[in-house]
DNA sequence: ACTAAGTCGTGAAACCGTTCACGATGTGAA
DNA sequence: TTCACATCGTGAACGGTTTCACGACTTAGT
């Protein structure tokens, strides 16, 4: 069993994505150094990732890009490709589902769901939106153990309950709060305000720098 | 000039949200292992970041929660109110509009930018779309320095290009791709689809675990 | 065949953020 | 007043991640 860490996992799905269009555009191989200045880290870095996966290369020719390619799908793709559900088809989610439909080959969002009646039966960017009742025998049925998470905070501990029971084991969470789960469900809280604070934070101090500096 | 690192400011961030809604319940104080347990963090890991802001408590009272607030939103707040600027309205920037309009009192987005003529003079979630040759008058007659990228991958290097040259210093990119910008500027991208393979990856990985082992 | 140049793989060091451990401090009960 | 107790503040230890540094390797050119 590979033990990746999060962080190394992370810049393995950028290498691909650097790695799928080098391939698009006919490049054979690929230095180090070359997918490190293009995701600005350095060249050790990459390697370190690339022998976490076992990947060699070779002096003066780099890594084979297909090969490459090959490896790290290997790692991170399940095999049919991932298939996902979203819950909570609000703005968030409506965008999300346009963004994912048909973009990724091995990423896909199956099936979307939402507690609003007005909403059930219809169809959304391809998908037909279903009540939360079907959560559990489409979540079956599917395959699916990843899910993205686009409802209110008020509701998403209760939701992220009814996921887990349906078997979700992976949740990416938008919403705005700390979620109880228990220790082998994996969950990542994606916080866009907390973001654009950090960022409107930091911004600030380099302009404080500029103006009490030099 | 305080020095805190970017995840620290992220937590001051969330521990004002906890704090806001521990005021609004009327709690007078609070002790570093409550914020702890509601952010799933440890004791010790809040009053270092307290310790950073300078902030005290005291021993048998814990924090004085409308204290402590202000104290962080001294550190995090500018004077007047963060003006932010989205660039980009797409599905995903129309999202972020409906999300931030009035929802935090020091964090407003001031104005929507994109390249979409059909789009001009349109008013969607109580903004104007603007042109993006107004973004420099606009930018410096709001006093605004920070932005939000949510325009499409191909586009989104010219478009930094252009925020900066408006005298942006501090950009969140939903784009997924790395932006080569200049020293002084800060930029953080959130890249959703990464997120939700590393997610989808260590679901797969724990579902291994429950297999292989016991 | 040999040398020069450049990259790879990786042990060890450095770095940063988190956690431990404990003295200091303030509070309530006896 | 004094003691027992829970929490605070923080130096030191720890752990994970990144970077350094260098030997091994491959290839191109002479
Ligand atoms: N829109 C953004 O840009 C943005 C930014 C930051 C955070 N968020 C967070 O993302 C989440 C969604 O935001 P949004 O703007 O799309 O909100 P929204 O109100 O537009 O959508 C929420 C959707 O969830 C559905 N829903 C509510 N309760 C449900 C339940 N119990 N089960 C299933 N579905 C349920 C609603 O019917 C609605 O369709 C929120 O938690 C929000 O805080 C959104
Ligand atoms: N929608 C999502 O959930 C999602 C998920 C992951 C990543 N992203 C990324 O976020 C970005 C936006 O996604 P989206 O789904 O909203 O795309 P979109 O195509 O719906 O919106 C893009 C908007 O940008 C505008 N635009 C294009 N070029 C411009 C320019 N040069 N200057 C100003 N505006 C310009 C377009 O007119 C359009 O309104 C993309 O980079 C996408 O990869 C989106």
């Amino acid at each position: 069993m590979l033990s990746a860490s999060a962080k190394t996992v992370a810049r393995l799905s950028l290498y691909r994505r650097i790695l799928t269009d080098c391939a698009a555009r006919g490049v054979r191989s690929i230095y180090s150094h070359e997918l490190a200045q293009t995701l600005q880290i350095t060249a050790t870095q990459v390697r370190r990732d690339l022998m976490v996966v076992g990947f060699s290369g070779s002096p003066n020719k780099g890594y084979d890009v297909e090969a490459l390619l090959g490896s790290i799908s290997t790692v991170l793709d399940r095999a049919g490709g991932e298939q996902v559900a979203l819950v909570g088809v609000g703005n968030l989610g409506r965008a999300i589902l346009s963004y994912f439909q048909g973009r990724y080959a091995n990423l896909n969002v199956a099936a979307a769901f939402d507690q609003d009646p007005a909403l059930h039966g219809r169809l959304i960017h391809g998908l037909t939106i279903q009540p939360m009742t079907k959560l559990s025998e489409v979540v079956a049925a599917n395959g699916i153990y990843t899910a993205i998470l686009t409802v209110p905070a008020s509701e998403a501990q209760r939701v992220v309950e009814e996921l887990i029971r349906a078997g979700i084991r992976g949740i990416l969470n938008f919403a705005p709060l700390t979620l109880r789960v228990p220790e082998h469900i994996y969950i990542r809280t994606v916080d866009i305000a907390m973001k654009l604070e950090t960022v409107a934070f930091f911004a600030r101090q380099d302009a404080a720098r500029e103006v009490y500096e030099a």
